[in-house]
RNA sequence: GGUGCCAUAGCUCAGUUGGUAGAGCAACGGACUGAAAAUCCGUGUGUCCCUGGUUCAAUUCCAGGUGGCACCA
């Protein structure tokens, strides 16, 4: 047990360098538990493109929020923030400290700074939105948001439809402008939180992600996209591995290229993911080859815990 | 050995009637508040093979060299 305040080791990195086979020799060595900060795996159904933990790997250490959902189901940060302060509960209670491992910037952030309280936007109005950026395009979109929240039009990107559309969602399903719910304020943790980063050689790290690439498809993943072919159009499934297998289906393009498109799609989202945790400049960067350090580093922000 | 063609970005190649160069792909940098493995924005990174010659000026023309390809021996 830990003298004080309870403590959450937050492990990111760049997809394919090695989180999972790392978190699980680090909660064993230190006997605790793994919450998966992986917005992909997630969903039960994806396991080859994912590269979500074996169930080899699931047995030696407690995984949590893995396989938790299905494809069909609609999941968001907010629910995954508190999903992680309900586990965090239990874990802390037992161990004092946990691991929470994945690659999913914008989850992390909301665990560890809280994110603001936004009501849900009825399916309705999200479909409204939806159906006239369809028909009418982003500009449309854009005209009605400088008037429902000129605040935000002024410091939003102009040219990503996501952005657009879900703030004028808020605004039309709340009748409130939505930046008037943007705080700015990072939630106070009942915790201590120590963020490590893994990285390595650029070169490295994408050999290691080609390599994995074609372990994925000795693994079968041409069958596992195909048992959800049909559902291709789900957000869940608009995910790298998935939809170039998809567009290969639709006879758009040849399995190679799909298999190259993959290998290309992972590395331009591991380079995302870089630019996003190097943001963070509390995080202390360790090279994957050197995990005896990190090992010193955990058992070091233990000890110093622990008088 | 002879003849011809080629040599320009990481790759495939375009181009400059002589004024130091540009496409595609790849790559690189960045943003990010409830669909985030999503979505969006930005960036040419170059001894134009080498050495001489002609010229105010050579990646471009000429000569030689080197390397590659093809054909003939």
């Amino acid at each position: 047990m830990l003298k004080n305040k309870n403590l959450l080791f937050v492990i990111v990195g760049p997809t394919g360098i090695g989180k999972t086979g790392l978190s699980i020799r680090l909660a064993k060595y230190f006997n605790s538990e793994i919450i998966s900060s992986d917005s992909r795996q997630f969903y039960r159904e994806l396991k080859i493109g994912t590269a979500a933990p074996s169930q080899n790997e699931l047995n030696e250490v407690s995984h949590h929020l893995i396989g938790n959902i299905s494809i069909f189901d609609y999941y968001n940060v907010h629910k995954f923030e508190l999903d992680c302060l309900r586990i965090l509960d239990g874990i802390f209670e037992k161990y004092g400290f946990a691991f929470l491992v994945g690659g999913s910037g914008l989850y992390v952030d909301a665990l560890c700074n809280g994110i603001d309280d936004i009501p849900d936007v009825d399916a309705d109005t999200r479909q409204r939105v939806l159906d006239r950026f369809n028909k009418e395009g982003i500009e449309s979109l854009r005209f009605d948001l400088k008037k429902l929240d000129p605040e935000h039009y002024a410091t939003i990107d102009l040219k990503n439809p996501k952005r657009i559309i879900r703030a004028v969602e808020v605004c039309l399903s709340t009748g409130k402008p939505f930046s008037t719910f943007h705080t700015g304020n990072q939630r106070k943790r009942p915790f201590e939180i120590v963020k490590i980063g893994l990285n390595q050689n650029r070169q490295e790290l994408y050999s290691r992600i080609d390599a994995r690439v074609e372990l994925m498809i000795e693994q079968g993943l041409e069958n596992e996209a195909r048992q959800f072919y049909k559902h291709k159009n789900l957000n869940s499934l608009n995910t790298v591995g998935y939809k170039e297998m998809f567009e290969y289906f639709d006879g758009e393009i040849s399995k190679e290229k799909a298999i190259e498109l993959i290998k290309r799609n992972t590395r331009r989202y591991a380079k995302r993911q870089l630019a996003w945790f190097a943001r963070d400049k509390s995080t202390r960067w360790f090279d994957i080859n050197n995990q005896n350090e990190i090992c010193e580093f955990i058992e070091g922000e233990l000890r110093i815990r622990r008088r």
